[in-house]
DNA sequence: TATAATGTCTCTAGCAACTAGAGCTTCAAG
DNA sequence: CTTGAAGCTCTAGTTGCTAGAGACATTATA
């Protein structure tokens, strides 16, 4: 049996976040020593492991809760475990191409910077007037 | 003299948000009709556009903060805006090198799942343990 | 001119996914 | 047996909005 802490140090999840997950309902109560300190078996630390990677892997714990839920009924389809992560990817991808069209632009505007006053500074005028940017990077929402 | 919602539809920001920047301060309170209702100018319309398009670049609301009293001082070296943007820039490149990390090992997770049922789901599995990954993406931060 | 449909106002509360702090108790080491 | 780390509960804060309630303003149509 493991206590928060340890528990925290061989999954690398903070002990507030895993009281947090408790709270939430994303993982069981714990059992209790005498002392009522939670006290956490194998199972827990799986559980939190596979967590841990999901939210690494930047699953919302909204997915996790379907995926654990799954999980814990291995003998359906796993037909829904593909579309949730084939939407994460999906996501992803979007990220990216996003992703790549700022870093292009962010670029750009430092390259242009050559350390003159403000007046002159690129930076701040590309950011005051998009049509002076090479790609259109416009709603990122989670850039 | 542009209404909310006006300025909210040449800009592409939300009439709520507009509200919720004058509150914490990043835009300056605007004049009012004899209604009540908010007037802006040319020139807010000017920093609303410079607040989305730096927001669509992925700045926090704490940099654009920056940026703005930067561009309000315009006699003073950009050293300190050519900072802010290649702060952010490394932010992005970072972000994009994990992205790219994650976004392989969700397509093998993808690709793996054959349509069975849970038990040998390649997702489930993976996300229990990543000695099954391919590639190091831990600590996404900001996924 | 009346009325209906928008648009705007203020205010509070909620979202994700934690993080930080106060003030207390329990445990392990020396 | 004492001290310091680790644990407990609870509340409140973070970022960047978004949603809703209930009231007033403006504009378009009948």
């Amino acid at each position: 049996m493991l206590t928060i802490g340890k528990l925290g140090a061989k999954t690398g999840v903070k002990v507030p976040t895993i009281r947090y997950y408790e709270q939430i309902g994303i993982l069981p109560e714990a059992e209790r020593s005498a002392g009522n300190q939670r006290l956490y078996t194998r199972k827990a630390l799986d559980r939190l492991t596979f967590i841990r990677h999901a939210r690494d892997l930047g699953f919302s714990l909204e997915a996790i809760r379907d995926l654990l839920s799954l999980s814990d009924n291995p003998d359906q389809s796993c037909a829904a475990a593909d579309a949730i992560a084939k939407a994460q990817l999906a996501e992803v991808e979007n990220r990216l191409a996003r992703l790549l069209a700022l870093k292009a632009e962010l670029a750009r505007m430092v390259v242009q910077c050559e350390g003159g006053c403000i007046s002159d500074c690129r930076v701040i005028e590309v950011l005051g007037d998009h049509s002076l940017c090479a790609t259109d990077h416009r709603h990122p929402e989670h850039a």
